[in-house]
DNA sequence: CGACACATGTAACACGTTACATGATTTG
DNA sequence: CAAATCATGTAACGTGTTACATGTGTCG
């Protein structure tokens, strides 16, 4: 639900052919999140299909361009207009899926779970801010690097919150376990 | 990718028919993320016909029984005993996303994006806690409560963290303007 | 020449959502 | 009786992934 709108943000500030649009969105985002070729293609059809975009025009390359429609840049203005739903029903987080449904089964060491994912996590997050010190996001001059260093530390601020859960969810399991608690189920 | 893997385990704790494979779900998740009957049922065939799971053996009351099969146990075990990945390309993160793209394309009012998303999470931040004050989740006995609680926690970590990051996003970009930077593209 | 990047697609599949169809049982 | 809940499914669609097919241009 996000590269539509991505590629439709793209094609706005002028028009592009395919493979340029996986380049564009690679770039600005730093290369943290590949996109398949073949998705922009499948993707540029659908929104053609649904009139947010027309292909045509050449670029005097023989490339198959395409540019956005009255609707698409309406589509654009409200993407950037809104912000991503953050109420109702929020996207479903498998970690804590997991250790809620590993919590009430019997069978599951839960301690274990819980350490496997935090060294799993820390290893990601070393990763993060190994990136951001070799990389160009240390001194962001471009605006493109400004991006990619503030999609850094977005990665980095979802990995401590995460550590900082799984520490939270120890402690508690703990006090349950010396406490009342005992077993469970 | 997580329904999957959730009611195999639940299948685990022994043999259940779809319907009630939702309402385990969701007891467990506090509700959190409602999960249609619908996906039940199609999941169900699909771990049938990959031989996670067999359907059959009669609960006394005509239910469409399934439970594990020994490969679906297998499944589960690798589950719980390896941690969600996040190393390599990390799930698509929208609003990040979304940040990336708005802060190179002129025409888009990047601190209204940012105000507007703010506004939104800390609405959704104030109904989790508000949740946790008032739900079973304040004083958890059982371990379904305590999965709810610690699921609410997840939920609140999440929002704090994406606030934390707006205000991040925010403090660049003013400082950015004020110095050297001035206008981009 | 051979490998690699550029460039455009198609097909098959996985997962998820919504809506629809159908019927039994329970409860006000 | 009417409405709600329990219960099982199917169909159509949206989005995303992987793999395959195909061809051009460039560079060592």
């Amino acid at each position: 639900m996000s590269v539509k709108q991505a590629l439709l943000a793209l094609l706005e500030q002028g028009p592009k052919y395919g493979y340029q649009l996986r380049t564009e969105f690679e770039e600005r985002t730093g290369s943290t999140w590949p996109l398949n070729i073949g998705q922009v293609y499948t993707t540029l059809s659908r929104l053609e299909r649904d009139g947010l975009v027309v292909a045509g025009g050449d670029d005097g390359e023989g490339h198959v361009v395409y540019r956005t429609t009255e609707a698409g840049r309406a589509e654009v203005d409200a993407w950037f207009g809104s912000p991503v739903p953050r109420d109702q029903p929020p996207p479903r987080d498998e970690l804590a899926i997991k250790l809620a449904i590993a919590i009430s089964s019997p069978d599951v060491d839960v301690e274990y779970v819980i350490q496997q994912q935090r060294t799993a996590t820390m290893r990601a997050l070393q990763e993060h801010t190994r990136l951001k010190r070799s990389g160009r996001a240390a001194r962001p001059e471009a605006p493109e690097d400004l991006a990619w260093s503030l999609v850094l530390d977005a990665l980095v601020f979802e990995a401590e919150a995460e550590i900082r859960w799984l520490d939270h969810c120890e402690a508690r399991l703990a006090r349950l376990a010396t406490t009342g608690g005992g077993t469970h189920s």
